[in-house]
RNA sequence: GCCCUCGUGGUGAAAUUGGUAGACACAAAGGACUUAAAAUCCUUGCCCUUUUGGGAGUGCCAGUUCGAGUCUGGCCGAGGGCACCA
């Protein structure tokens, strides 16, 4: 028998792909248009297998809208822009742009290997100046519409290599290149006022039916709406200080106020910049991490001032006024009014400091008696101790009244406030976006004119500098305008800004004047289904949807709201992992399985330890390499493999088993279409067979509906279903004269998870142009049907009956039936439950 | 710590969305073919019964229902996100 070579196949389909640009795409307004978009990769260097599955995902979907007569956009490009880049360039000596650029073309190379279906007329990379000058152009429209500003905020520091650091870049508290231990240290930066949308982001999300609920929640919680009072606390003390402003969502528990904590970077901070104690607290504060954890997690410390702060319901009550290191500047007003009783991190800081825990919320049915002493108790409940707000149903009656009464007696406001913070783009590295402003001798922020547009990344420069390397390029860092000398802005972008636009400059890669020309992205626009990792739920998505009501915000052109009509978000590839007796990380190829221990390869007395399985990284040396798998094994067979094992929006395993049971039924595929080819030879056809008929119309509609509901591994189980079917099927019978025209429909349905194998066998049987195939909705019921006979709930029989058979009719053969005849002797029924081809329930009285 | 998601055989999973739990595959055991091995094919798969058959069973504990893997509440466990990785 002849084997199937796949190595010859999909050679040679993907270099007719190639030869004849069989996946570009033009603009044509007579046809119904699918945009089909994979989130792009980063060029790090290597494709892995999470780009593997994620592509081959977009690719099922893309052939399948192909076949179905869409004109489908599919393209690729890079997120070429980013710190692994310059991290790498620094220790090696080399040219980010080279590292870059060099992975983009091996990376390239990889993916065509697996046969995806890409419009590469279309590629684009975001570290080219083709596509950042357009990015340049968008920051400054929005700077004109008032969405850029200029604050100061807070990062990582390393004072050791003096340059900012990325949060991964902290390691236990320390710098991950210098150990240096890292400090919070202000920086003037440059933000994106996306807070501005926070109700239109918040709202926009009620219209993304096609999305996942759960990324939809994750960014409900993440912008954070709550609806509150802002109260003005009346402050005594020594300082010129009459009041501070605070926002709460539980003003209802005001009489349980106990301190009153502001944020170190409090205005009223002012006063204690001389205090040497405070000094020392916030040098201390300055050591907890920027993340939101950090702050979570750390301990609770606190500075205590001489100011007291009144109680607004209790003139007569007065509490301390501390600093501390939970409050966030950015969050509120950078004050918090303390109520211990009612919120743990409050009890907490209370217990610490010994201060007041009164009691102001019970638990339904304990309100004599109730007293927090352990833990706080934030649930809901009734107002006690409380004076005249005692007896109101908390938080669902008692915020609302309470909020009326500080409104009346004019000592708060109602408020919704958002916890969304505005958007940190600058970035202290150069492998960005420059960000197109200069400074004058007062260090006022002016845009780069037009005339001196794009601002492009000096080249040949010296990474090993400290700080950020080009603030150290003396011959790019000043720019004269009309004789005036200015000072570039030597921050870049975050790369979050490169990945917020790039779905539209697919639509119009090659446009040189503006990022994108409207009637392009008119068509094309929204992407009607993005694939990508759930890691992007929040932050790239969000940046996203900000970007395009940035771009819309006054532009009567523009009129996109939401960029993805559908998102899914598939899951991660894990491995397991191996380590060797000293603990160091081992990769699957440097060990063996013996049965059912593992060794070091080539050492049967070294035992391997076997750790769980995990999301593929390159730091626990778990990756398996797609190129090295797709030519020991096929493309096919990757793509099969990859898609069979668990549903896409799960994690899968990578398991070589697996990967060569796949390579295995491409070989049975291969032998079946060889005895198929056959029978289609030969000349003696004269029978018609209902039989294959019927499957082939059950086959087609099963993974029609598989496709359309993402449920690819199924769709690897009907393909199984498929082949155990034909080659059982074909044993058994002669020629029938309709076998080309459902095996043709077969192997299409075939095609989109494997497309070179497809290809070739419709090519063999003289297929060439080909659609989607329909099914005949008559064709693929069933006369005859199984019905689940229970008694009392439990099953008893299952039946053979004409399908649509009636009640009565059934309950007839079900009195009859031998085996049910024992349940039902001499017993009466109650009730009788039927649902139609489906069951009957009896019940009796026992 | 906060937010989100997910728990089904030895393993990955399927289940017409409240109606036959375990499709399809991997692994294992037994068998067939073979001088032998590989490859291939067949059978088996928790407990009781020789069989027919019966029982338990979808992380744990309750609840709703004629009926729960699916719905509700509580608990336990695993994973993801937490604003400068992308």
């Amino acid at each position: 028998m002849e084997r199937y070579n796949f190595k010859e196949v999909e050679e040679k389909w993907q270099k007719s792909w190639d030869d004849t640009n069989a996946f570009s795409t033009k603009l044509d307004k007579n046809k119904k248009k699918f945009y089909c978009l994979e989130m792009f990769p980063y060029p790090s260097g290597k494709i892995h297998m999470g780009h593997v599955r994620n592509y081959t995902i977009g690719d099922v979907l893309s052939r399948y809208k192909s076949l179905k007569g869409f004109n489908v956009l599919h393209p690729m490009g890079w997120d070429a822009f980013g710190m692994p880049a310059e991290n790498a360039a620094r220790d090696n000596n080399l040219d980010p742009k080279e590292w870059t650029n060099s992975n983009i073309i091996t990376m390239k190379n990889q993916l065509k290997k697996l046969g995806l279906s890409i419009d590469w007329e279309r590629e684009i990379s975001t570290c080219s100046e083709d596509y950042y000058k357009h990015q340049q152009t968008f920051f400054l429209e929005l700077l004109k519409k008032g969405l850029v500003y200029r604050k100061e905020n807070y990062v990582n520091w390393d004072p050791i290599d003096e340059t900012v650091l990325a949060n991964e870049q902290v390691i236990d508290g320390r710098g991950w290149r210098s150990g240096a231990i890292v400090e919070r240290k202000k920086l003037s930066q440059w933000f994106f006022k996306i807070s501005k949308f926070s109700q239109d982001l918040l709202d926009g999300l009620e219209t993304l039916n096609a999305w996942p609920n759960k990324v939809k929640t994750m960014q409900k919680n993440w912008i954070g709406k709550s609806f509150g009072c802002e109260i003005d606390f009346k402050i005594n003390g020594d300082l010129p200080v009459n009041k501070i402003r605070c926002f709460t969502t539980r003003p209802d528990t005001l009489f349980g106020f106990s301190f009153l904590a502001l944020s170190v970077d409090h205005e009223v901070s002012k006063y204690f910049l001389e205090n040497e104690d405070f000094i020392k607290f916030k040098e201390e504060c300055s050591k907890t991490g920027t993340t939101e954890e950090a702050i979570a997690v750390g301990e609770k410390i606190g500075f205590k001032t001489n100011l007291k702060a009144v109680n607004p319901l209790k003139p007569e009550e007065e509490v301390p006024v501390y600093f501390a290191n939970f409050v966030l500047m950015d969050y509120g007003f950078g004050a918090v009014f303390g109520c211990p009783a009612h919120d743990q991190r409050d009890f907490d800081f209370a217990k610490k400091y010994k201060l007041n825990i009164k009691t102001v919320v019970a638990p339904f049915g304990k309100e004599e008696s109730y007293t927090v002493i352990d833990e706080a108790y934030p649930g809901p409940g009734v107002l006690i101790n409380s004076d005249f707000l005692n007896g109101l149903e908390a938080p669902s009656k008692s915020v609302d009244e309470t909020i009326k009464i500080l409104e009346k007696r004019n000592l708060g406001k109602r408020k919704v406030n958002y916890r969304l913070k505005d958007w940190g783009v600058s970035r202290q590295r150069y492998w960005g976006c420059p960000i197109p402003i200069m400074y004058d001798e007062n260090g006022d922020s002016h845009p780069i004119p037009e005339s001196f547009l794009p601002v492009k990344l000096p080249e040949n420069i010296n990474l090993k500098v400290k700080g950020n390397p080009l603030d150290n390029e003396e011959n790019w860092k000043y720019i004269s305008v009309d004789g005036k000398k200015y000072t570039r802005e030597t921050d870049t972008l975050d790369t979050f800004v490169c990945s917020s636009w790039y779905y539209l400059r697919f639509c119009s890669p090659n446009e040189s004047k503006y990022g994108f020309k409207n009637d392009e992205i008119d068509y094309w626009m929204p992407v009607d289904q993005y694939i990508g990792g759930v890691e992007h739920a929040i932050l790239h998505l969000l940046y996203s949807r900000f970007f395009m009501r940035a771009i819309n915000y006054r532009n009567e052109n523009f009129n996109i709201t939401e960029p993805f009509q559908s998102l899914f978000t598939q899951g991660m590839v894990c491995h397991e992992t191996y380590k060797d007796n000293k603990n160091n990380w081992l990769s699957p190829d440097q060990v063996e399985k013996v049965g059912n221990k593992y060794f070091l390869k080539g050492n049967k007395n070294e035992i391997v330890k076997v750790g769980p399985s995990e999301s593929m990284s390159k730091s626990k040396k778990n990756v398996i390499d797609p190129e090295h798998i797709i030519e020991s094994y096929g493309a096919d067979s990757v793509r099969l493999f990859i898609l069979s094992d668990s549903p896409p929006e799960k994690d899968v395993q990578w398991s070589e088993q697996g990967m060569v049971s796949s390579y295995k039924f491409i070989q049975k595929l291969w032998a079946l279409h060889k005895i198929i080819k056959s029978k289609l030879l030969d000349e003696k056809k004269d029978t018609f067979d209902e039989n294959i008929e019927k499957f082939t119309n059950q086959t087609i509609s099963k993974i029609t509906s598989n496709l359309e509901k993402f449920n690819y591994n199924v769709i690897i189980a009907n393909m199984y279903e498929t082949y155990n079917y034909l080659i059982n099927y074909l044993k058994n019978n002669k020629n029938m004269s309709n076998l080309e025209n459902n095996y043709k429909k077969i192997l299409i349905c075939f095609s989109p998870v494997i497309p070179h194998f497809s290809s070739e066998c419709l090519y063999e049987i003289g297929i060439s142009n080909y659609k989607w195939p329909e099914y005949d909705e008559k064709l693929i019921q069933d006369d005859k049907i199984k019905i689940v006979i229970q008694i009392n709930g439990k099953k008893r029989a299952l039946l053979d009956v004409e399908k649509g058979i009636e009640k009565s009719e059934l309950l007839e053969i079900v009195r009859k039936d031998k085996n049910l005849e024992k349940y039902l002797v001499e017993k009466e029924i109650k009730k009788v439950i039927f649902v139609e081809n489906r069951l009957m329930n009896i019940l009796l009285n026992e």
